[in-house]
RNA sequence: GCGGCUAUGGCGAAGUGGUGAACGCAUCGGAUUGUGGCUCCGACAUUCGUGGGUUCGAUUCCCACUAGUCGCCCCA
């Protein structure tokens, strides 16, 4: 049988472990401090949660689901994004009851979509994501968007940009989009195929393309910013008057869509400029999805929220150079030489593990000075040699790897002395 | 879904249509018996992604597939 891993998919090595979980914590620890709690909901759901919330005519809902049934002939999918699925247990749950209000959220899982992988690109990938839901003041907007880039910048990450728009509130959008159609309708033959089909399902998107970027009804379409009602250009001038409050830097696109359904009013991204970064440099996207919840049936609910994937901030910290590493150290490596030692080797590192003492040895049949190098690799900090002589009569070498220093220690009161050694080092 | 590039030991990497597939790193063993990080010596790929074809003969040429990688669409 051949191994192998699926496309798209990746093993996070030990090594890189680490990384993954000082990213995690500090995620959590932002959030504490911001009140959002974390959900968790399945990984998979009904299909009809993502055809409904994200929106069938959204890319992801027509080609990068992982859909199938189960024995049960029911229609599921792994999860593509957190957003539909947090807001169907908000309703399910009826967490608008809570007096706590607005509900604030956090998610931080894989999410899979049918994706060629490539940089940044994943089939299977992990996002963070917040979710506020309750509340319509411009202030969470700017408070989300906020907590986004607390997180990068604690990291360490300088290149980053905000862009924001607003794509209004429901009566602004359907002015924009007959603006639109009107707008492109006369021309539409002269753009790509991809516009022309775009031009009745979400003329939006046309603003996006690469492909007619330079066409001359591009420089002078309708923007969506002329077309918000009073309403809705309030309320996005507040979320910017808070941004400036904050000092948070941003920029105003007019035609920043995002490619889900469910957006209105705010919308968001946080790029990297770092040089050397791959095409993609998307980290984080969210918006406001005020009626996403009565959609799935629950009472009227605003809501705002982002998602961001670790691996594009990992790879936004390697584009900038930025190491966040904490070597791993062993307190004690045990060389034992001989069977009575090597028995008296089990016990004792039983008990130092117990006593909170990281310690470890050799099981590979290794000579003494392959266990020193090993104890070396490992980044030990000492060395306890125990043969034959060192059991009878009680006493053995410790040694400090750091130094080379050695001195004689007993052996019925080691962990206790070493513990001693150990912790008042650390002080 | 489409396109470019790539595929040799744990890692990096050379190489040729023809007897034993360089080299570097790592690993293991040794250089006075039980002592690391330096040095020296030795060991370490019946095999060159998988399958097929061309050929007297292929790791080297051709095709397909698979995977990786980068890009397009789009996104995190």
């Amino acid at each position: 049988m051949k191994v192998q891993i699926p496309r798209g998919t990746q093993d996070i090595l030990p090594k890189q472990v680490k990384l993954w979980q000082i990213i995690e914590e500090k995620a959590r620890e932002i959030c504490q401090n911001y009140r959002y709690e974390e959900i968790r909901t399945p990984m998979f759901e009904h299909t009809e949660i993502f055809t409904r919330g994200v929106g069938d005519t959204t890319d992801i809902v027509q080609k990068e689901m992982y859909t199938f049934l189960d024995r049960g002939d029911r229609e599921l999918t792994l999860r593509p994004e957190g957003t539909a699925p947090v807001v169907r247990s908000f309703v399910e749950n009826k967490l608008f009851g809570d007096p706590n209000q607005p509900t604030k959220l956090y998610y931080l899982g894989p999410m899979f979509r049918y994706e060629r992988p490539q940089s940044g690109r994943y089939r299977q990938f992990v996002q963070f994501g917040v979710e506020a839901l309750g509340s319509k003041n411009p202030a969470i907007d700017a408070e989300v968007i906020a907590l986004a880039i607390e997180l990068y910048s604690q990291l360490g990450l300088k290149n980053l940009k905000l862009v924001i728009n607003s794509l209004g509130d429901k009566e602004s959008r359907m002015r924009h989009r007959e603006a639109l159609i009107n707008h492109f309708k006369p021309k539409i033959g002269e753009f790509c195929s991809d516009c022309q089909s775009r031009l009745e399902k979400n003329p939006l998107r046309i603003l996006d393309c690469k492909v007619d970027r330079d066409h001359e009804l591009m420089s002078n379409a309708p923007s969506i910013l002329n077309y918000l009602n009073d309403e809705s250009k309030q309320y996005f001038d507040k979320v910017c008057h808070y941004l400036d409050l904050l000092n948070i830097n941003y920029e105003v696109d007019a035609t920043l869509v995002r490619g889900l359904d469910y957006y209105n009013h705010t919308t968001f991204e946080i790029m990297s400029n770092a040089e050397g970064f791959g095409a993609i440099t998307t980290l984080c996207g969210g918006g406001r999805y005020n009626g996403l919840v009565e959609e799935f049936g629950g009472p009227e609910t605003p809501g705002i929220g982002f998602a961001l994937s670790i691996e594009r901030l990992i790879s936004a910290l390697e584009a900038e150079a930025i190491t966040i590493e904490q070597e791993d150290t062993l307190d004690l490596f045990v060389i034992a030489l001989g069977e009575v030692a090597e028995d008296f080797s089990v016990k004792l590192l039983y008990e130092l593990r117990k006593q909170q003492i990281r310690a470890d040895r050799d099981y590979m049949d290794r000579k003494i000075k392959a266990q020193l190098k090993a104890a070396n690799r490992y980044n030990a900090k000492y060395v306890v040699i125990i043969g034959d002589d060192e059991m009878n009569n009680g006493k053995a070498m410790l040694k400090e790897m750091a130094t080379g220093e050695q001195t004689e220690v007993n052996l019925d009161t080691f962990v206790a002395n070493f513990k001693q050694r150990v912790t008042s080092r650390e002080e």
